[in-house]
DNA sequence: GCGACAATTGCAACACGGTTGCATTAAATT
DNA sequence: AATTTAATGCAACCGTGTTGCAATTGTCGC
């Protein structure tokens, strides 16, 4: 889908910065920083603006956030099933400790856990590390 | 063990810091950030020895290093068997939404998975979230 | 196409954790 | 006790994340 649609359906106005900042997340193999989109996209917006796109979004449900190893953000374009609020991203990440890429790996399911007695459950998040396959 | 005893096992000077956030790490139920040692133990010392008094446990093999969700580090003490650049911390760790404590849930095993052709395994983190049975 | 309204953007500024360099102080070794 | 080696405190810096506000721009109805 075209990205001027994909911002249109979810409720988000279409600027020249969105329709490039998901046109890059859309065409990326890997999770994208702020700083990331800033160097792919020079001139194109203030960072504070990326940043503000980035969160918009994420909470429209067009991108999901995965925080690499350093508490930096990166967001990677979601799946189409993904919607405001509702975020279907269900799979591992893959952090090359090499490169720093980040990957979803849609083929790896998350794990059913049980936790201890009086813990409630809501949320799981599995991060694997290695070498990716550009770096090993 | 004592703390001191620790400290001397892994090669560590024994100073009144190191001392005290150790107690402190081995009595707390939860992962401490840099942050909480500070306000746990005001006027013990200056921040920047707080960063690297963990950093050095961590180095050592007697706390190992957990990621919140934003980003900011928080230290566990580890089981007596980690030691200089060989943890053995797999287990999961569960991160309250309510209160932001991380606590190590020895009970629950890392899975084992399958990574892409390519990609090279080396580590893995399973991060669950939810209310702990303080705040469920 | 034009105007009105609401959303988006840019800028300045700040918060905070993480980090380094260097001079000073203190622990370990003899 | 003297010497060596590591730990500490302080100042300072970086980058990400964040907010407030004024200026700009997209969108919708006409």
């Amino acid at each position: 889908m075209d990205s001027r649609e994909r911002l249109r359906a979810h409720h988000l106005r279409i600027t020249d910065t969105r329709v490039a900042v998901l046109d890059l997340l859309h065409g990326s193999e890997t999770a994208l920083s702020q700083g990331d989109v800033e160097r792919a996209l020079p001139d194109q917006a203030d960072r504070v603006t990326l940043f503000r796109v980035l969160q918009a979004f994420e909470e429209a449900g067009l991108a999901h956030r995965v925080m690499d190893g350093h508490g930096v953000a990166r967001y990677a374009s979601c799946a189409a099933t993904c919607s405001s609020g509702h975020h279907h991203d269900v799979h591992a990440h893959f952090r090359c400790t090499d490169c720093g890429g980040i990957y979803c790996l849609e083929a790896v399911p998350l794990p059913q856990v049980k936790v201890p007695k009086g813990f409630r459950l809501k949320d799981s998040h599995l991060e694997l590390e290695g070498s990716c396959k550009a770096c090993a």
